[in-house]
DNA sequence: TCTGGGGTCCTAGGACCC
DNA sequence: TCTGGGGTCCTAGGACCC
């Protein structure tokens, strides 16, 4: 049985690429939120030597606007751009599974009879035909070597963009040209001890006995090394199955020591994660919040502080969500840090579908008015704008309109002013 | 001046129970 | 003049991924 392993090349700038055709062959990058660093880059830019993580002003210091061309990133568009490739896979695969936003596991299992790297270029080919996207195809006995398949297909012209490693001789040349540090699993710090090791090349490592890497490392290294050997043992479940987590956190603009600032802002984090729970159906058991100074100011006193609550009962309902990252603000904060960033997590999730409640929490009146007051708002947020009614622990003043820039809520003052009115009317009908 | 965000899994160690 | 042992659960931290 075979893998597949399908994913974009470059893939945020291929996306902004398809409605900017005039910008093929030429350096592209797009940019993290609060356009922080480089999170995608064009062939054209990677040889110019851009790094993936690159921070912007550093790459502008190098390149001007007429060199290499900058995108904001514009989840939503590579969300649904990424869904048609998606779509297609699932029609061309027996089994597949989504293992990020541009990269899927195809598994092949029934298929060994057929010309699969054949079937892999015409994957590849109506998938660029259908949606413009650029993919490139690894395919192998295991994920592993399927990944290190998917490179070999960028890499290389003659591949087409699909290259299958089917026997032991294709292997081992594959493995003794493979950096160790590319493998799949095979993080910085790993690489940093093998190759203080001596250990360079995928072969290198595979060429250990599994007993030595289980002991210097761990199962989890043991596991690649037996991928690399061409024995399935990273399982499929487990990346398919629902969040365990939904997290939500940004970097500021602006540190902060300023205690109701960075209640607002988690406040909003809160009620975001709240929402995205509610779109899947799932409730949340607890709910973790942390705060980072700045990292890079090693002339600054450092405090990376986090706390998490256990919610009385799982809920997806916003306000018990906000105010349980209240309670863990204030057990954490500590005056005199300048915060750089913060985030909620919300943890232990399940299907919201028979919730056991606790009689020490809000009565379930309450509940169900709550309930009722999401909907409302979600509704009223869907139709007019996103984050037009928010709880007023989410609002704050502030001169500095940089600051809601990261694309959750936009709640500056004069446009809340502007729509209040449409959304009073609408209110009153709903 | 400016340095991302959202996930998963594993492990060690402490608390607690019988 | 000595201080159980085994099991489970939880948490924090560290590693990895895209």
């Amino acid at each position: 049985m075979f893998y597949a392993v399908v994913d974009c090349d470059n893939c945020f700038v291929s996306c902004e690429r398809v409605y900017r055709p005039d910008l093929n062959g030429k350096p592209v990058v797009v940019l993290s939120n609060n356009d922080g660093c480089v999170v995608s880059r064009s062939n054209e830019a990677k040889k110019l030597g851009i790094k993936m993580g690159t921070p912007y002003f550093q790459m502008r210091e190098r390149f001007s606007e007429d060199v290499v061309t900058a995108f904001s990133s514009n989840y939503e568009l590579y969300s649904n751009l990424t869904a048609g490739v998606m779509d297609i896979i699932k029609d061309a695969a027996p089994e597949y599974f989504r293992y990020s936003i541009d990269e899927a596991f195809c598994i092949l299992s029934g298929m060994d009879h057929f010309d699969l790297r054949k079937w892999g270029l015409d994957l590849r080919n109506k998938i660029l035909k259908m949606t413009g996207l650029p993919v490139s195809i690894g395919i192998a006995r295991t994920k592993t070597l399927a990944k290190m398949a998917s490179h070999y297909a960028k890499k290389y012209k003659g591949y087409q963009h699909c290259c299958m490693i089917d026997c032991d001789e294709k292997c081992e040349r594959a493995l003794r040209l493979y950096p160790v540090e590319d493998v799949w699993g095979i993080g910085r710090r790993y690489f940093a001890r093998l190759k203080n090791m001596g250990i360079k090349t995928a072969y290198d490592f595979a060429s250990h006995t599994r007993s030595w890497v289980r002991t210097t490392f761990n199962v989890v290294a043991e596991r690649t090394w037996m991928e690399l050997h061409g024995i399935d043992c990273v399982p499929n479940e487990g990346m398919t199955s629902r969040h365990k987590t939904i997290c939500c956190s940004r970097s500021f603009a602006t540190m902060t020591d300023n205690k109701d600032t960075l209640r607002a802002y988690i406040a909003n984090f809160a009620s975001y994660c709240a929402k995205k729970l509610r779109g899947e159906g799932s409730v949340a058991a607890t709910v973790e919040v942390f705060l980072y100074t700045n990292r890079f100011r090693t002339d600054l006193a450092q405090y990376y502080p986090c706390k998490e609550i256990k919610l009385l009962t799982p809920t997806n309902l916003t306000i018990p969500i906000v105010r349980a990252s209240g309670e863990c603000l204030d057990m954490i904060y500590r005056e005199h840090y300048l915060f750089k960033k913060a985030g909620v997590i919300l943890g232990n999730i399940t299907s919201n579908t028979g919730i056991q409640t606790n009689f020490l929490d809000d009565d379930i009146n309450k509940q169900i008015r709550m309930k009722r007051l999401d909907d409302v708002v979600d509704r009223i947020n869907q139709k007019i704008g996103r984050d037009l009614v928010t709880l007023s622990a989410q609002q704050y003043e502030t001169h500095d309109e940089k600051v809601w820039t990261s694309g959750i809520a936009d709640i500056a003052n004069h446009r809340l002013k502007s729509k209040i009115n449409k959304t009073n009317t609408l209110i009153s009908n709903t």
